[in-house]
DNA sequence: CTTCGCATAATTTGATCATATTCTACGACC
DNA sequence: GGTCGTAGAATATGATCAAATTATGCGAAG
């Protein structure tokens, strides 16, 4: 969604070496693999092991690992190692605050342009969404769930929050996947209900509301989880 | 502030090429230039003007810059020219909000940890502000303010929301050159003398006000500085 | 004859790669 | 158990290739 100059090809496919850079290839790869929890906290990554993976030069791989540890989706480990960052009680507290104060205001924009057309997509992201929790699919969960909250905040129309709250999404990525695992898919409260209601009825301070509740619902879960 | 592995030398001498990497040196001095307004918005940076001047090869330059584009720090400019942002009317909404919502809570975190020592070290930062602004001193207003500011969400213990703050700061200095270019270092408003006798009396309510009328007042001058 | 426009060439800059150097970590030997 | 050596990975450089912007020159129109 903050991919800037995306190709107009599926992101998710990696056939698109015809024009973009490639180290921003790199960066979309890491960055999917971040947020949909295919790499776990605390594992190492290492240059040298992503150049003969995907087979480019060190260079763009330097350039994507930058750019992700500026983010915040990897952290440099004090000596030269790179590894996805764990998270911390303090940083769960930091996020969720940071969420909280951000999410519930692109969901209030969002609301304000919003249209019938773009609720018809909203609707069939939810759907898709309820058929992976259905099928106990913890990778479909993952990405319809996140399409479905990017989608919204596209919607605000305010780019530099919604980068921002991007990269939150970006830290609890690694962390969704262990508590999905821990969980399964069963047990995943989501306001998505509340939240398409809201915004087919047009009440700003419902949306709002709604979105506080998931993101303090979602941040509560990975909380209790995560220091068990 | 959140530069991780900061030498213990000051980081405002360029003396240390001891033991900190190359790009760090690099980014930490493009960082500067932009956050005291020594880049003006829509400069354009080239990594070979870089190269250059700096005397360093071209991988650290680039890494420098991979990183302050992932921060906001500068853009690409959709063809592959490097450039300082210029802030638009919706930007400088976008980043009010953010501050707003971040910056006060900050304040509130670091009164809850404030120490007599660190008010005496906040004052004497204050006080180097007044002379600078007493002297029309724009560089030493820009860099006074910013320390001022940052050691108190130094304070605050929560070193994620405070290098998203940072990241916002980053945004502004451009531009806050301009408007300090445009009237000096007389009428700009500071809510410092609030925020240190709340931060004294530790009132927690009255620190975030103040910050709160503070963030307030420079976005104000900001806006309609660069609207005119 | 001068001037405007377009096409082509040249220079500048960015992107990638291969290579050398430096630092860290692990293991062996004393 | 401590210290030294080696292996491996990260940092940094320079060279090479590709792209874009700028500069130039030729032709046509006024």
């Amino acid at each position: 969604m903050n991919l800037e100059l995306v190709a107009p090809t599926n992101p998710f496919t990696s056939e698109d070496t015809g024009k973009a850079p490639v180290h921003q290839h790199v960066y979309e790869r890491l960055r999917a693999m971040i947020l949909f929890g295919n790499l776990a906290p605390g594992q190492a990554v290492t240059i040298q092991g992503l150049t003969t993976e995907l087979d480019v030069g060190m260079t763009p791989v330097r350039e994507a690992l930058r750019r992700l540890i500026a983010e915040g989706a990897l952290t440099h480990q004090g000596n030269r190692r790179v590894s996805v960052p764990i998270l911390t009680e303090q940083s769960i507290e930091e996020l969720g605050f940071m969420r909280k104060a951000l999410e519930p205001e692109l969901a209030r924009r969002a609301a304000a342009r919003m249209t019938s057309d773009r609720l018809a997509h909203l609707r069939s992201c939810d759907d898709d969404l309820n058929k992976a929790i259905a099928q106990g699919d913890v990778g479909g969960y993952l990405t319809h769930n996140y399409r479905f909250h990017a989608y919204i905040y596209d919607c605000a129309d305010a780019p530099i929050i919604t980068a921002t709250v991007d990269r939150l999404w970006l830290r609890f990525g690694p962390s969704l996947r262990v508590v999905c695992g821990r969980f399964g898919t069963n047990n995943l409260p989501d306001r998505h209900m509340d939240l398409l209601n809201a915004l087919s009825a047009g009440d700003f301070e419902a949306v709002a509301d709604a979105m506080a509740q998931d993101v303090e619902q979602g941040v509560r879960q990975v909380r209790e989880t995560l220091q068990s």
